[in-house]
DNA sequence: TTTGACAGTGCAAGCGTTTACATTTTATTT
DNA sequence: AAATAAAATGTAAACGCTTGCACTGTCAAA
């Protein structure tokens, strides 16, 4: 029992090119053309074929255009996790500044571990990425070879470096944090620990407690004097680092943390055990996210620009897209924010 | 000048099926089943395919195989934004519990628009989504059209209806916000007011404002009494909403906000004007995420198990591909959390 | 009128997979 | 050893789109 091959309703399928070539009666290039670009249609062609598309609510498989036409306007992003905020912040305005150039994000996330990422990238890829957003520079040989190979643009945020393999938008968080540290220094505090974010393949974090302790030592402190916790992003395992650090021997006069969660879980356990900040213990943060300002008492930190890194971050990646050869990457400025949570050190 | 024809090297680009069948000397039918049904090849085959694949880091060209597999392993979420916390907490279990099941998660924002969460749902269906996670029932018609026409599988979460167009994992906000509202009451407040959300588009904003509304008027309260701020989630916009109403003439002894960062908002407002909160005003939130805690004093606030929603929600559409027919969904329970933030009314 | 030049459109190849169906190989039974 | 069944593998046709090339018609210049 024959079927007439052409126009069979497939049922519960999403309308194709063909059908709305069909029912506007047209060539599935005129309609592609229409779509793709339109100039090269005369205009009552065009509309005909635009009311068709909306008529039968057609939106091209986006597979097939991928296949045929080689890029698909899409860039991937791969963060550690969706959960931390500045991720979440600056993921968001690198999206509008992306949507603003008809591109789409594609986001997957790598749980901070290296292994996983390689298969996130290779993923992206198959998916059709024409492009990635990474973060930090710490990851395998295996991830940068790929992408040398395949030729494709990428860049890397939320860290700086002038002779990085790929370009990069973001700041120096070690001189960042080195400041922060002077600032610790300078009021009075000579019993110092930390409280880091694991630093293993996490080139930012790593490169905040090695600020620390450069500083440290330029302050006459030995590595050895300076106690560090490394503990994953959360307020109560800040919390819990703190009171194991508050309960040594020689309790330190302030605690420098790797990003505003820890410290303000730190906080809240110097607030359990009725220890006054700062009059009795400093702490600060990094980062400048919202909870750092509503803490009580309020925390001073590093002020990170993440949307706009997130926004130059889109920009850059663009104009690599576009074949503006070899650009640097740029580096941002962050600036130390004073708020109450630290003091001079206790007698 | 004559090339050989197969096995040319296009520069760039991934590997594709063939160059893996080539080089483990098998058909390409026999590397697909290698990799998408593996007993049904030889060990010996599958592993020499194996060896390749990983020697040359293939992975297969996913528009190529949702064209000719129709199907994607693939389900898109269309959420308002991703710096909403709640939202963030929500997708991670979500996406953690489809990668359990080697299902990939595709994410959109709509920004709240009706219209653009449209767009967003052709676009999902484009490229692949086997089915949906949506927020909330607020939507045009054209979007429960569109799923009911395609036969997509689809699932509302952070709210839930017996009688509801599609299955949906969440909770009855109205009966939540009652309960927070009754306890408010009980607490002798006469003078309330609200801080939303906005409502248009925004069905679990509007089921707040409802039930607040509702209880009142239990309460022997006109809605005509009760001030209403709508406005967007931040923290500065709860602030700016509290400073107007704390300076009406008849000043709120309560202020019901529809989540805690509006809730955090106006507690940094009443701080900066030097009432005291509870003893002069009581404030609550919704949601109960981790600033709800760190708020100083503490926030009186509706806990959501956003986590297990997320789960929650992956199991139910899971089990929709699954050919489960008509699964009700499922509701959840939320309880109010009573810290500082509420207190009794002043004389 | 003829001739180009050119704009608008159509034809059909190819993008990288999966999967019926066909074919070959292997194991089992006689 | 032959016959048969079952398992493993190969062949080739889709899937829905873009785009080089070919074709048709229009208009201006010769």
């Amino acid at each position: 029992m024959p079927r007439p091959p052409t126009n069979r309703r497939r049922s519960f399928s999403a309308p194709t090119i063909d059908d709305v070539a069909q029912a506007a009666g047209v060539s599935t290039a005129t309609v592609s053309r229409a779509l793709n670009s339109p100039d090269q249609v005369v205009p009552e062609t065009r509309n005909k074929v635009m009311q068709t598309v909306a008529k039968l609510g057609y939106a091209p498989n986006f597979g097939a255009r991928a296949m045929a036409a080689k890029r698909t306007n899409t860039i991937g992003a791969i963060i550690p996790t969706m959960e931390n905020a500045i991720f979440a912040r600056g993921l968001q305005a690198f999206q509008e500044e992306l949507g603003r150039n008809q591109f789409t994000l594609l986001v997957a996330s790598s749980s901070y571990q290296t292994k996983l990422e390689d298969e996130q990238i290779r993923t992206l890829l198959a998916r059709g990425a024409d492009a990635l957003l990474l973060i930090g520079f710490a990851r395998s040989q295996t991830a940068y070879q790929m992408l040398h190979a395949r030729q494709i643009p990428a860049v890397v945020a939320w860290s700086y470096r002038e002779d990085a393999p790929v370009p990069s938008v973001g700041f120096d968080n070690k001189s960042a944090m080195r400041e922060l540290t002077d600032a610790v220094f300078e009021h009075g505090h000579r019993r110092i620990a930390i409280i880091s974010a694991p630093t293993t393949d996490n080139d930012r974090a790593a490169d905040r407690v090695e600020a620390v302790l450069q500083a440290a030592r330029a302050g006459g402190l030995e590595r050895a004097d300076i106690p560090i916790i490394e503990t994953p992003y959360s307020i109560d395992n800040g919390a819990r680092a703190a009171t194991d650090l508050l309960h040594r021997v020689k309790r330190p006069t302030a605690i420098i943390c790797g990003n505003d969660v820890l410290a303000v879980g730190a906080l809240k356990a110097a607030k359990s055990f009725g220890i006054k900040v700062p009059q009795e213990l400093s702490i600060t943060g990094f980062d400048d996210i919202e909870l750092a300002q509503i803490a009580d008492p309020p925390l001073t930190t590093v002020h990170v620009p993440h949307r706009e890194m997130g926004r130059l971050g889109a920009k850059l990646l663009l104009e690599l897209l576009d074949g503006q050869g070899a650009l640097p990457g740029r580096e941002l400025k962050t600036r130390i924010v004073f708020r109450e949570s630290l003091g001079p050190a206790p007698k």
